[in-house]
DNA sequence: ATGTCTGTAGTATACAGA
């Protein structure tokens, strides 16, 4: 089975892409963030093309900011919006921003989210991020084993995971107290796929600004992720960053994350077992 | 790296968000 998570920056600026992209690599489970538009506007601009692809799908728009979907080719049940406790900007009690949706395809629980911005450490919208992640990480079920967590987290995992740390400073996306929040819904037993599968390699990256040639001189980050639980890590077959999708014309900055899986077993297989460590370079 | 792309309002261009 074939997962991928996309933030697509406008759903419909992404139209012909995204069609081509689902022909090309043919994701059974697709995550998508930033879709930016309507449910209305969604449904009148991709039921038709979806139906034709044997994609169920759930949307959760807004308008103008935001939107998440999940489409699938093997079931798509129990649709949730948002999380219990989902904190609303900038009062807590205003309602969610359309971030999050899950829905179980395939015996997997998969969610869909678009984590806050933060900005900039010294605005709301950084303790907004911070509180969000909290929230979200109290949310989660007692058991991940079968969930999967997918979408554009907002933080690097390690320094590794940006172009060079020393030009961060203290700016949002690195900074420990998001990483401790990362490490919160890890520490409910998911764990970053992409890194499991490629332990050490920089360059994992999944964004890259549009501006100054960033693509092109590889100053991205790695800021997409797959959080997964420990019966999908042993279901782990590839766990990759699809490229291609940030080049040519009319790209998003963000590139999908795809991870393949084996068939689900029938039984226990026993423990997890450690993937295969990436390919040092010599020197 | 701060060099662009997106949507909105509204009709040309400015603004906000990322």
């Amino acid at each position: 089975m074939r997962l991928a998570t996309w933030n697509v920056n406008s759903a419909k600026a992404r139209l012909p892409r995204l069609l081509d992209w689902l022909d090309t690599r043919a994701p059974d489970v697709v995550c998508l963030q930033e879709t930016k538009l309507p449910d209305a506007e969604w449904d009148a601009t991709f039921k038709p093309d979806l139906d034709r692809r044997g994609y169920a799908y759930v949307h959760v728009g807004e308008g103008r900011w935001n939107g998440v979907a999940i489409l699938s080719q093997v079931g798509l049940d129990d649709v949730a919006v948002g999380f219990t406790g989902q904190p609303g900007f900038p009062d807590p009690a205003q309602p969610a921003e359309a971030r999050v949706v899950s829905a179980t395809c395939a015996g997997l629980r998969v969610w869909s989210i678009y984590v806050p911005n933060g900005r900039t450490p010294d605005d709301p919208h950084f303790v907004y991020k911070l509180a969000w992640l909290k929230a979200l990480a109290g949310a989660l079920p007692a058991d991940v084993a079968d969930t999967v967590v997918c979408g554009d987290m907002n933080i690097a995992p390690a320094d590794v995971d940006v172009w060079d740390i020393r030009k961060f400073g203290s700016s949002t996306h690195v900074t420990p107290q998001e990483r401790a929040a990362l490490g919160g819904l890890e520490a409910t037993g998911l764990a970053d796929v992409v890194r499991l599968r490629w332990p050490d390699t920089p360059h994992v990256f999944t964004y890259w600004d549009y501006r100054a040639g960033a693509f092109h001189q590889d100053l991205g980050m790695r800021i997409d992720l797959v959080l997964a639980g420990s019966g999908v890590q042993r279901r782990l077959a590839a766990a990759w960053v699809d490229r291609q999708a940030r080049k040519g014309s009319g790209p998003s900055d963000h590139a999908p994350v795809m991870v393949d899986l084996d068939e689900a077993p029938d039984g226990d297989i026993g423990p997890v077992v450690p993937p295969p460590s990436a390919p040092r370079r010599p020197g």
